[in-house]
DNA sequence: AAGCTATGTGTAAACGGTTACACAAAATTA
DNA sequence: TAATTTTGTGTAACCGTTTACACATAGCTT
């Protein structure tokens, strides 16, 4: 790899003019540019970002957290931080944390160690506190923070929705699958489902489940020998309703018409599920992008107060909720 | 954040005192270690990775270039990367290439000027001299070169596999679709299923189609009114197979008695489908896992001939493919 | 006791950029 | 034409590490 010195030899200039040049900072003659340019051209001379990084003690890398890539949620996040982020010519270094927090700490201490320039994270709650005194801005991403700039969406008028679509569709005994409580914004949706169905005279019942597609094999067998009756089940995310679909289509239940089921996400697949799976949609793509636009703006110092953005969430009417006019 | 200087002056001792209790490199007194650690300890100092890449010229960075994250594929093999680099300390700079070329280079570049240590990627087939003349270690990932390594799957047994399936199991009119010819694996695999048919005296049609839903759903419609005597289809991956499930469904036609179905990928929601999608599968964790493993070799010059490494893939029989022994 | 080797530490030069500063030449002003 | 401003360029310090080298001292050999 070519160096600004190389370049600058070949030139015959200083490396200096060399460096602005490249900048466009400072003073150049027209002709210098041009010998600049040709020899930065005949050497392929392109400037190495670690030594820029380390003197401007920032780099062009931002570091991103998400809990899992591998939990279909997260890579349409992830390609909208990328897709924003790559226009602006910055890099992103990424890290699963599977919601545990000394592997988020280990990421934000080598995040730092390579000068990032800012951070998007999707982390739990307890390690907040490890972005507090941070000199570079950071950016809360399906999570939220009081003092720390976010993006997320509307969790509680989304399973305040999912509640009012069962029970608007004539669910009256409907069970309620709660995901990790650890994990703030799968326990503020179920949250809001629960207190709009305690408020209707309908039978609820709670039960608990990972986010995972073995987790709602587990739970909802379960559900189906405990609470036999059940005519509503709204699950904590697509792929728990997934495994619902299945379990009910296995034992013979007619979905919609003994059974409405409702997911939450609505991740590419859903739509793919026989019945098409009725779920509440999350822009996730749309909420990454907007996590990088935040986070640039803050870069640039352009905005500097801490800012909530709250994306609208969406029901999404597929196969397994009724039409609303058909009441049972 | 504290430096190197901080340290050494908090400890009474010199710079490259520090730098050798830190580095465990040439011979430090057992009280100084004691003391230098202690100051470390006081100021929460962590090295900075950016001098460090500075002045070894190489970074704990790795460079992984996918073509899209938000294909179901990939994410797992994302992953497989991270969790063996992880280990090792390393960390990645991650970009979606599209398969575009220049969205390749442009990476590839960005990702020198970074220092990777190394570079891991599932790039098109013209896009590889871009890696000829790098004097870092470069692992091909779902993809294939003479000169680079690689790790990849068993393209050729995994077509020929499904063709197999749908023959053994009775199909006689069978259309094939082929996924992009650009794209090497997806090419390989239709080639495979081809000859294979084509040596059967059955009735072989071929259509074309992107890797995406959309792409599929059109591709399907159209299948079925130009063919609808066809009783067996191979998909050039899950996500097409699964549009053309939706398809079959919606049309009436009984799967598996009426017609075939048979995927390729086995990525996770296969399995959620109704009926559960018959595919070949691939390892993709594994894959993405292995060709970490040898880039580290690479970089830590274990290993310097070029290894191509050809993992298997497998039926995995479900429920739009017939028994085998109840062929029709 | 003299001459080794092994141990322990500091100084300063890298690594490859950016930029403050100095200075000279050209252009503008009075 | 002299004074001033603008333009153009180079020198060297700096960013935070690592390490070659020099040097001092301690512990061994004879």
């Amino acid at each position: 790899m070519a160096t600004i010195r190389d370049v600058a030899k070949e030139a015959g200039v200083s490396v200096a003019t060399v460096s602005r040049v490249m900048n466009g900072s400072g003073y150049a003659h027209e002709d210098t540019k041009k010998v600049v340019m040709a020899a930065v051209e005949k050497l392929n001379y392109k400037p190495n970002e670690v030594a820029r990084s380390l003197y401007k003690r920032k780099s062009k890398l931002v570091g991103l957290i998400l809990p899992d890539i591998t939990n279909p949620f997260f890579p349409e996040m992830a390609r909208g931080v990328e897709d924003c982020l790559q226009q602006f010519g910055y890099r992103l270094i990424f890290g699963n944390s599977d919601e545990k927090r000394d592997k988020e700490i280990e990421y934000i201490d080598t995040f730092l160690q390579n000068n990032v320039v800012g951070m998007i994270a999707s982390t739990s709650e307890e390690a907040n506190e490890n972005f507090d005194n941070l000199d570079i801005p950071v950016v809360l991403l399906d999570r939220t923070a009081e003092k720390l700039p976010a993006v997320y969406s509307d969790q509680k008028t989304g399973g305040k929705l999912a509640a009012r679509v069962l029970l608007d569709r004539g669910s009256k005994n409907i069970v309620l699958i709660r995901g990790p409580v650890e994990i703030k914004p799968v326990y503020e949706r179920y949250m809001a489902a629960y207190e709009e169905l305690k408020q209707a005279k309908v039978n609820v019942q709670v039960m608990d489940s990972s986010l995972t597609l073995q987790g709602g094999q587990t739970c909802v067998k379960q559900l189906f020998e405990q609470y036999p009756e059940t005519d509503g089940i709204i699950a904590c995310n697509d792929i728990v309703a997934a495994a619902a679909l299945q379990e009910i289509l296995k034992r013979g239940i007619r979905i919609p018409e003994d059974i409405q089921l409702i997911g939450y996400d609505d991740i590419a697949f859903t739509a793919l599920l026989h019945p098409p799976l009725s779920t509440i949609r999350q822009p996730a793509y749309e909420m990454g992008a907007q996590a990088a636009e935040m986070l640039i703006k803050r870069i640039n110092q352009e905005e500097v107060e801490v800012t909530h953005e709250k994306l609208p969430v969406s029901f999404v009417e597929r196969q397994t909720t009724r039409r609303k006019a058909e009441k049972t």
